[in-house]
DNA sequence: GCCGTTTTCGGCCCGACTGTTTTCAGTCG
């Protein structure tokens, strides 16, 4: 039980009691002892025991202190018990389904007793639903489409979950005496937006072939496991309780490399790989590669040596996908791939002036840590209400802050002054234009309004950059993995267009949005679209994790001309679109 | 259910949009 857990815990109370009707304020407060669960550095569980101490986290009470209590001692509370035995726990899920909030599922549940995705895809089909209020063609189609996209997604996780679920594992598996290393492989290496299943390697004198046994039975023993799948000589598969499948391999050291490269993928880069290593007389396995004629092994331990032995350079996990990689390091001439500490600056972030947890000093303060030289404060313009976004007036105020912050830090970094505004239905920006021709960074992105066509989204996105102000287009797909499909955008055009404006495309790091995908990367760079990757970081601790959204940019082969943010500040500007109008300088 | 009090009860981020209406309920951010 963690502060993660138990805040899921919350939060999933909170969309029970939505669904049973009760009082929206009481619900909000457990959405907000979640998000403070989620975000205190105290350890829930040990607080627990000093009641005191639980009531200093601002958002717990008396009565969230004694859920906390519970939940640390029990695993669960009263009123989640009460809930969860009215509905069901396949209730939950529905939740998921985007366009289905708690209201239409409690109609379905008093009308139909449908507590379950299967039931209300049952329910759609035979048509039982649609005599109910407010329950057009339109609606259930709609409903229809949300369960399809949330199916093609099922069984897969997101990487940072797998990239978290292998720490956990790694910290227990190192602790048995003779294993000397874990290497996550598979999807998780190669950098995927989601993973599958999670591959683990495990090396060291206790994964010597004939000695596998007792460090196979401690794997068998892992506390997290759910259900045990397969346990053998040297691999032990199973479910942990969210129901990743986890394979873990032991192998000889002298094995590594062969196993890591086989283990590590992808299919299609090792189908072409192993086709390499038998024109040139090899053959190529999890345990070396050999030459076809005595066998006789010729690299193994390294991934560097099995593909210097077969006449490549060594590459980096996020290339291998067959396209292209394997010839270009066979003629040595590999992209040098961006990495995180490249970048210089992240451009999009929010205060505690809307939705942000810290203040403009904290922020500035905390990108001096993660060794920027310049950021841009952006929070949410107005259209964001429940944000509490800002109007014209209180923009100009916010501005007069940043700058006020910029002279305090005394050349220490730069805070850029900027606004992420909203890009409205018809594509018009809902802040004036005088208020934006102030700002430094102007990033304009689409909150909501998911079921446009596509020809109407392309085209309000469109009219939008048209917006001389608008110097970068914020999450340009709306994507959120494993949650949501991407709106549909015609993104061809609008790269065509930004890049002839020189608007820069965002590509945000988060792993739960990775706004681009590696191919949309691939594309926009090919059109010459200018492209900064940011955080969007609402506190202190999300600044600086880029790791995904770098990995993301490395699975496109871009390199560090590639994204703006690898240049100073003053070039960094300077390589934004122009300003529409002179502005009296700062 | 939390918080801050004008101390023991009243206030608590709300605007844009869609599909269903014919004046609004539900969802999203």
């Amino acid at each position: 039980m963690d502060n993660l857990i138990m805040a899921r815990l919350l939060d999933q109370t909170a969309d029970l009691m939505e669904i049973d009707g009760s009082d929206s304020f009481r619900i909000r407060s457990y959405r907000r002892a979640a998000e403070a669960a989620e975000q205190t550095t105290v350890d829930l569980v040990a607080a627990s025991q000093d009641t005191a101490r639980l009531l200093e986290i601002p958002g717990i009470g008396k009565g969230m202190a004694a859920n906390l209590q519970a939940i640390a001692s029990s695993g669960t509370m009263p009123v989640r018990d009460e809930l969860l035995a009215k509905y069901g726990s396949s209730i939950l899920e529905l939740m998921k389904l985007p366009g289905l909030g708690p209201k239409t599922i409690a109609l379905f549940w008093s009308a139909a007793k449908i507590t379950s995705i299967d039931q209300l895809a049952a329910a759609i089909e035979s048509g039982t639903l649609s005599d109910l209020p407010r329950m057009g063609q339109k609606q259930l189609e709609k409903i229809k489409k949300g369960i399809d996209d949330y199916r093609r997604s099922a069984g897969r996780f997101r990487i940072d979950q797998a990239q978290e679920a292998a720490n956990r594992l790694e910290t227990y598996l190192l602790a048995f005496p003779g294993v000397e290393r874990v290497t996550p492989a598979g999807s998780l290496r190669r950098g995927r937006e989601t993973a599958g299943d999670l591959d683990l390697l495990l090396t060291g004198p206790a994964c010597a072939p004939q000695h596998t046994a007792a460090a196979v039975d401690y794997v068998a023993a892992y506390p997290g496991i759910h259900d045990l799948i397969v346990k053998g000589e040297n691999k032990v598969s199973f479910h942990l309780a969210d129901g990743m499948q986890v394979d873990v391999r032991l192998l000889p050291s002298e094995s590594y490399g062969a196993a890591l490269q086989y283990f590590t993928g992808s299919k299609a880069h090792n189908v072409t790989l192993r086709q390499r290593a038998l024109k040139m007389g090899y053959t190529l396995s999890e345990w070396a590669l050999a030459r076809l004629d005595d066998e006789s092994v010729v690299a193994a331990a390294t991934e560097e040596e099995i593909y210097s032995a077969l006449g490549m350079d060594w590459m980096p996990p996020e290339l291998r996908e067959s396209l292209g990689e394997i010839e270009a390091a066979a003629a040595h001439s590999l992209p040098h791939l961006i990495q995180e500490s490249d970048l210089r600056g992240d451009v999009h972030m929010h205060t505690h002036a809307t939705d942000g947890h810290n203040s403009i000093r904290e922020m500035a303060e905390a990108a001096l840590v993660v060794g920027y030289q310049f950021i841009a404060i952006t929070d949410h313009s107005k259209a964001l209400a429940m944000t509490n976004g800002l109007d014209e007036k209180r923009a100009l105020e916010h501005l007069k802050r940043i700058r006020e912050v910029n002279r305090e830090m005394e050349g220490r970094i730069r805070i850029f002054t900027g606004i992420e505004v909203d890009i409205l239905a018809d594509g018009a920006l809902d802040l004036d234009d005088e208020v934006l021709a102030q700002m430094d960074i102007v990033i304009a992105s689409v909150h909501s309004r998911f079921d446009q066509s596509r020809e109407e989204t392309t085209a309000r996105v469109l009219r939008a950059i048209e917006n001389p102000n608008v110097r970068i287009l914020g999450h340009p797909t709306g994507r959120l993995i494993l949650r949501r499909e991407p709106f549909a955008i015609d993104l061809g055009a609008v790269f065509r267009r930004a890049a002839e404006l020189g608007v820069a495309m965002e590509h945000n790091a988060a792993p739960e949005r990775l706004d681009l995908s590696d191919r949309d990367l691939r594309l926009a760079k090919e059109l010459g679209c200018k492209l900064v990757i940011n955080t969007d970081a609402h506190d202190i601790r999300t600044l600086g994790k880029m790791n995904y959204g770098i990995r993301q940019l490395r699975r496109a082969w871009l390199e560090p001309k590639d994204i703006l943010n690898t240049l100073g500040p003053d070039e960094f500007l300077a390589a934004l679109r122009p300003r529409a109008e002179a502005v009296a300088p700062r």
